[in-house]
DNA sequence: ATCCACTATTATGCATAACAAGGTATCTTG
DNA sequence: CAAGATACCTTGTTATGCATAATAGTGGAT
Protein backbone atom coordinates (compact mmCIF):
# COMPACT_ATOMS: atom_id res chain seq x y z
CA UNK A 1 0.00 0.00 0.00
CA UNK A 2 2.78 2.28 0.51
CA UNK A 3 3.43 2.72 -2.80
CA UNK A 4 4.18 6.09 -3.20
CA UNK A 5 6.70 6.32 -0.46
CA UNK A 6 8.66 3.39 -2.08
CA UNK A 7 8.69 5.18 -5.17
CA UNK A 8 9.81 8.20 -3.65
CA UNK A 9 12.48 6.21 -1.88
CA UNK A 10 13.54 4.95 -5.27
CA UNK A 11 13.75 8.59 -6.91
CA UNK A 12 15.65 10.00 -3.48
CA UNK A 13 18.67 7.12 -3.82
CA UNK A 14 19.19 8.26 -7.42
CA UNK A 15 22.61 9.78 -7.37
CA UNK A 16 23.57 9.13 -3.67
CA UNK A 17 25.04 5.39 -4.48
CA UNK A 18 27.43 7.43 -6.50
CA UNK A 19 27.69 10.02 -4.23
CA UNK A 20 28.70 7.83 -1.57
CA UNK A 21 31.09 5.88 -3.55
CA UNK A 22 32.56 8.45 -4.26
CA UNK A 23 32.89 9.75 -0.77
CA UNK A 24 34.37 6.62 0.15
CA UNK A 25 37.28 6.68 -2.19
CA UNK A 26 37.92 10.17 -1.42
CA UNK A 27 39.60 8.34 1.71
CA UNK A 28 41.21 5.21 0.28
CA UNK A 29 41.35 2.92 -2.18
CA UNK A 30 38.33 -0.18 -1.82
CA UNK A 31 37.86 -2.96 -4.00
CA UNK A 32 34.55 -3.63 -6.23
CA UNK A 33 33.47 -6.33 -4.35
CA UNK A 34 34.66 -5.15 -0.90
CA UNK A 35 32.34 -1.64 -1.42
CA UNK A 36 29.11 -3.96 -2.27
CA UNK A 37 29.33 -6.11 1.02
CA UNK A 38 29.83 -3.04 2.32
CA UNK A 39 27.11 -0.64 0.33
CA UNK A 40 24.69 -3.26 1.46
CA UNK A 41 24.55 -2.52 5.37
CA UNK A 42 24.06 0.62 4.75
CA UNK A 43 20.80 2.07 6.26
CA UNK A 44 18.50 3.70 3.21
CA UNK A 45 20.29 2.95 0.37
CA UNK A 46 19.22 -0.18 -0.96
CA UNK A 47 22.22 -1.74 -2.63
CA UNK A 48 22.51 -4.89 -4.63
CA UNK A 49 25.41 -6.09 -6.83
CA UNK A 50 23.52 -5.14 -9.72
CA UNK A 51 23.72 -1.40 -8.68
CA UNK A 52 27.04 -1.17 -7.91
CA UNK A 53 29.30 -2.72 -10.81
CA UNK A 54 27.16 -0.69 -13.49
CA UNK A 55 28.12 2.25 -11.34
CA UNK A 56 31.77 1.58 -10.83
CA UNK A 57 31.56 1.22 -14.86
CA UNK A 58 30.39 4.17 -15.29
CA UNK A 59 31.98 6.02 -12.82
CA UNK A 60 35.95 4.79 -14.73
CA UNK A 61 33.78 5.71 -17.91
CA UNK A 62 33.60 9.13 -16.93
CA UNK A 63 37.12 9.13 -15.29
CA UNK A 64 36.50 10.04 -11.92
CA UNK A 65 37.90 6.70 -10.97
CA UNK A 66 40.45 4.34 -11.81
CA UNK A 67 41.09 0.47 -11.64
CA UNK A 68 44.30 -1.87 -10.83
CA UNK A 69 43.95 -5.39 -10.51
CA UNK A 70 45.69 -6.82 -7.59
CA UNK A 71 46.00 -10.52 -6.89
CA UNK A 72 44.95 -11.87 -3.93
CA UNK A 73 45.78 -15.02 -1.94
CA UNK A 74 42.42 -15.94 -1.26
CA UNK A 75 40.37 -15.50 -4.52
CA UNK A 76 40.62 -14.09 -7.75
CA UNK A 77 42.15 -10.85 -8.50
CA UNK A 78 40.74 -7.69 -6.94
CA UNK A 79 39.82 -4.37 -8.55
CA UNK A 80 41.15 -1.42 -6.73
CA UNK A 81 39.13 1.45 -7.62
CA UNK A 82 40.59 5.19 -6.25
CA UNK A 83 39.55 8.49 -7.29
CA UNK A 84 41.59 10.56 -10.25
CA UNK A 85 42.40 13.94 -10.15
CA UNK A 86 39.45 14.86 -11.93
CA UNK A 87 36.99 12.86 -9.17
CA UNK A 88 38.61 14.74 -6.62
CA UNK A 89 37.63 17.96 -8.39
CA UNK A 90 34.68 16.67 -8.34
CA UNK A 91 33.74 15.39 -5.32
CA UNK A 92 34.20 18.58 -3.85
CA UNK A 93 31.77 20.02 -6.26
CA UNK A 94 29.15 17.64 -5.30
CA UNK A 95 29.90 18.02 -1.71
CA UNK A 96 28.78 21.53 -1.85
CA UNK A 97 25.60 20.99 -4.04
CA UNK A 98 24.54 18.20 -1.66
CA UNK A 99 25.28 20.94 1.86
CA UNK A 100 22.93 23.07 -0.57
CA UNK A 101 20.25 20.59 -1.08
CA UNK A 102 20.15 19.48 3.00
CA UNK A 103 20.58 23.43 3.69
CA UNK A 104 17.32 24.25 1.52
CA UNK A 105 15.54 21.30 2.62
CA UNK A 106 16.39 21.68 6.27
CA UNK A 107 15.64 25.32 6.10
CA UNK A 108 11.66 24.90 5.01
CA UNK A 109 11.62 22.92 8.03
CA UNK A 110 9.70 20.01 9.01
CA UNK A 111 6.25 20.79 11.13
CA UNK A 112 6.32 17.97 14.24
CA UNK A 113 9.01 16.33 13.62
CA UNK B 1 32.85 20.40 -19.58
CA UNK B 2 30.82 19.73 -16.22
CA UNK B 3 28.69 16.96 -17.86
CA UNK B 4 28.77 14.63 -15.34
CA UNK B 5 27.96 16.99 -12.36
CA UNK B 6 25.27 18.43 -14.43
CA UNK B 7 23.65 15.42 -15.06
CA UNK B 8 24.15 13.62 -11.19
CA UNK B 9 22.47 16.70 -9.77
CA UNK B 10 19.53 16.26 -11.97
CA UNK B 11 19.43 12.72 -10.51
CA UNK B 12 19.71 13.95 -6.56
CA UNK B 13 17.13 16.59 -7.29
CA UNK B 14 14.45 13.67 -8.66
CA UNK B 15 11.78 13.78 -4.99
CA UNK B 16 13.87 16.44 -3.73
CA UNK B 17 10.96 19.37 -5.27
CA UNK B 18 8.28 16.66 -3.89
CA UNK B 19 9.34 16.49 -0.73
CA UNK B 20 9.66 20.61 -0.30
CA UNK B 21 6.25 20.49 -1.66
CA UNK B 22 4.68 18.62 1.25
CA UNK B 23 6.86 19.98 3.71
CA UNK B 24 5.78 23.11 2.76
CA UNK B 25 1.91 22.33 2.78
CA UNK B 26 2.52 21.04 6.68
CA UNK B 27 2.89 23.99 7.26
CA UNK B 28 0.19 26.23 5.53
CA UNK B 29 -2.09 26.12 2.93
CA UNK B 30 -0.39 27.59 -0.75
CA UNK B 31 -1.77 27.77 -3.86
CA UNK B 32 -0.04 26.81 -7.31
CA UNK B 33 1.65 30.09 -8.56
CA UNK B 34 2.64 30.85 -5.42
CA UNK B 35 4.93 27.79 -4.79
CA UNK B 36 6.60 28.38 -8.03
CA UNK B 37 7.59 32.03 -7.36
CA UNK B 38 8.76 30.56 -4.18
CA UNK B 39 10.71 27.35 -5.51
CA UNK B 40 12.59 29.20 -8.08
CA UNK B 41 14.09 30.85 -5.16
CA UNK B 42 15.26 28.09 -3.65
CA UNK B 43 19.28 27.35 -4.38
CA UNK B 44 19.98 23.90 -5.76
CA UNK B 45 16.60 22.92 -6.41
CA UNK B 46 16.12 24.07 -10.26
CA UNK B 47 12.07 24.57 -10.38
CA UNK B 48 9.79 26.08 -12.76
CA UNK B 49 6.30 26.05 -13.50
CA UNK B 50 6.29 23.11 -16.32
CA UNK B 51 8.05 21.10 -13.02
CA UNK B 52 5.51 22.11 -10.56
CA UNK B 53 2.16 21.85 -11.79
CA UNK B 54 2.46 18.37 -12.70
CA UNK B 55 4.02 17.76 -9.45
CA UNK B 56 0.81 19.23 -7.98
CA UNK B 57 -1.53 16.93 -9.77
CA UNK B 58 0.67 13.89 -9.17
CA UNK B 59 0.28 14.70 -5.80
CA UNK B 60 -3.52 15.00 -5.60
CA UNK B 61 -3.84 11.82 -8.17
CA UNK B 62 -2.01 10.16 -5.12
CA UNK B 63 -4.51 11.74 -2.64
CA UNK B 64 -1.56 13.23 -0.31
CA UNK B 65 -3.23 16.68 -1.17
CA UNK B 66 -6.62 18.15 -1.85
CA UNK B 67 -7.46 21.40 -3.54
CA UNK B 68 -9.88 24.27 -3.14
CA UNK B 69 -10.67 27.08 -5.52
CA UNK B 70 -10.67 30.66 -4.34
CA UNK B 71 -11.69 33.41 -5.84
CA UNK B 72 -8.81 36.21 -6.45
CA UNK B 73 -9.05 39.81 -6.45
CA UNK B 74 -6.36 40.42 -8.58
CA UNK B 75 -6.47 37.93 -11.52
CA UNK B 76 -7.94 34.15 -11.73
CA UNK B 77 -8.89 32.19 -9.22
CA UNK B 78 -5.95 30.50 -7.57
CA UNK B 79 -6.04 26.80 -6.05
CA UNK B 80 -5.26 26.39 -2.78
CA UNK B 81 -3.79 22.99 -1.86
CA UNK B 82 -3.26 21.57 1.94
CA UNK B 83 -1.86 18.12 2.94
CA UNK B 84 -4.62 15.83 3.34
CA UNK B 85 -4.11 12.82 6.48
CA UNK B 86 -2.94 10.56 3.71
CA UNK B 87 -0.24 13.32 3.31
CA UNK B 88 0.33 14.10 6.82
CA UNK B 89 1.05 10.55 7.74
CA UNK B 90 3.20 10.13 4.34
CA UNK B 91 5.59 13.11 4.68
CA UNK B 92 6.43 11.61 8.48
CA UNK B 93 7.60 8.77 6.74
CA UNK B 94 9.19 11.21 4.45
CA UNK B 95 10.85 13.27 6.75
CA UNK B 96 12.25 10.12 8.96
CA UNK B 97 13.16 8.74 5.66
CA UNK B 98 15.48 12.15 4.62
CA UNK B 99 16.96 11.96 8.31
CA UNK B 100 18.13 8.48 7.58
CA UNK B 101 19.92 9.05 4.07
CA UNK B 102 21.30 12.30 5.71
CA UNK B 103 22.75 10.32 8.53
CA UNK B 104 24.49 7.62 5.93
CA UNK B 105 26.50 10.08 4.09
CA UNK B 106 27.15 11.82 6.65
CA UNK B 107 28.55 9.48 8.79
CA UNK B 108 30.87 8.38 5.51
CA UNK B 109 32.62 11.92 5.85
CA UNK B 110 34.02 14.18 2.88
CA UNK B 111 37.67 14.18 3.15
CA UNK B 112 38.88 17.76 3.07
CA UNK B 113 35.51 19.40 3.25
C1' DA C 1 -8.83 47.89 -27.89
C1' DT C 2 -4.45 46.44 -26.30
C1' DC C 3 -1.06 44.95 -23.37
C1' DC C 4 0.73 43.03 -19.34
C1' DA C 5 0.82 40.46 -14.96
C1' DC C 6 -1.32 36.72 -12.77
C1' DT C 7 -2.80 31.78 -12.56
C1' DA C 8 -3.24 27.22 -14.11
C1' DT C 9 -2.42 23.31 -17.15
C1' DT C 10 -0.53 19.97 -20.35
C1' DA C 11 2.25 17.57 -24.05
C1' DT C 12 6.27 15.77 -25.52
C1' DG C 13 10.91 14.28 -25.35
C1' DC C 14 14.43 12.62 -22.76
C1' DA C 15 17.91 10.77 -19.97
C1' DT C 16 18.73 8.05 -16.23
C1' DA C 17 19.42 4.99 -12.47
C1' DA C 18 17.55 1.05 -10.00
C1' DC C 19 16.90 -3.58 -9.88
C1' DA C 20 16.74 -8.56 -11.09
C1' DA C 21 18.86 -12.21 -12.97
C1' DG C 22 22.20 -14.70 -14.93
C1' DG C 23 27.03 -15.56 -16.39
C1' DT C 24 32.13 -16.28 -15.84
C1' DA C 25 36.44 -17.00 -13.62
C1' DT C 26 39.58 -17.99 -9.56
C1' DC C 27 41.08 -20.06 -5.45
C1' DT C 28 40.80 -23.11 -1.42
C1' DT C 29 39.32 -27.12 0.89
C1' DG C 30 37.83 -31.74 1.48
C1' DC D 1 37.55 -33.34 -8.75
C1' DA D 2 33.63 -31.29 -6.74
C1' DA D 3 31.89 -27.72 -3.87
C1' DG D 4 31.61 -23.30 -2.23
C1' DA D 5 33.24 -18.81 -1.33
C1' DT D 6 35.30 -14.98 -3.58
C1' DA D 7 35.14 -11.58 -7.19
C1' DC D 8 33.60 -9.28 -11.28
C1' DC D 9 30.47 -8.09 -15.09
C1' DT D 10 26.45 -7.81 -18.48
C1' DT D 11 21.94 -7.77 -20.04
C1' DG D 12 17.29 -6.36 -20.06
C1' DT D 13 13.40 -4.28 -18.06
C1' DT D 14 11.01 -0.71 -15.72
C1' DA D 15 9.72 3.46 -13.85
C1' DT D 16 10.36 7.99 -13.08
C1' DG D 17 10.81 12.60 -12.87
C1' DC D 18 12.72 16.61 -15.18
C1' DA D 19 12.94 20.23 -18.77
C1' DT D 20 11.12 22.98 -22.29
C1' DA D 21 7.62 25.18 -24.16
C1' DA D 22 3.20 25.97 -25.69
C1' DT D 23 -1.85 26.97 -24.36
C1' DA D 24 -5.52 29.51 -22.14
C1' DG D 25 -8.20 32.44 -19.27
C1' DT D 26 -8.73 36.53 -15.91
C1' DG D 27 -8.40 41.18 -14.48
C1' DG D 28 -6.34 45.76 -14.40
C1' DA D 29 -3.93 49.47 -16.65
C1' DT D 30 -2.90 52.41 -20.80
Amino acid sequence: MPEFFDNWTVQMRKGLVEFCILRTLSHSERYGYDLVKWLVTLPGLNTTEGTVYPLLSRLRAAGLIEARLVESTEGPARKYYSLTDLGRRQIEQMNKYFKTLSQTVSDIGAKGA
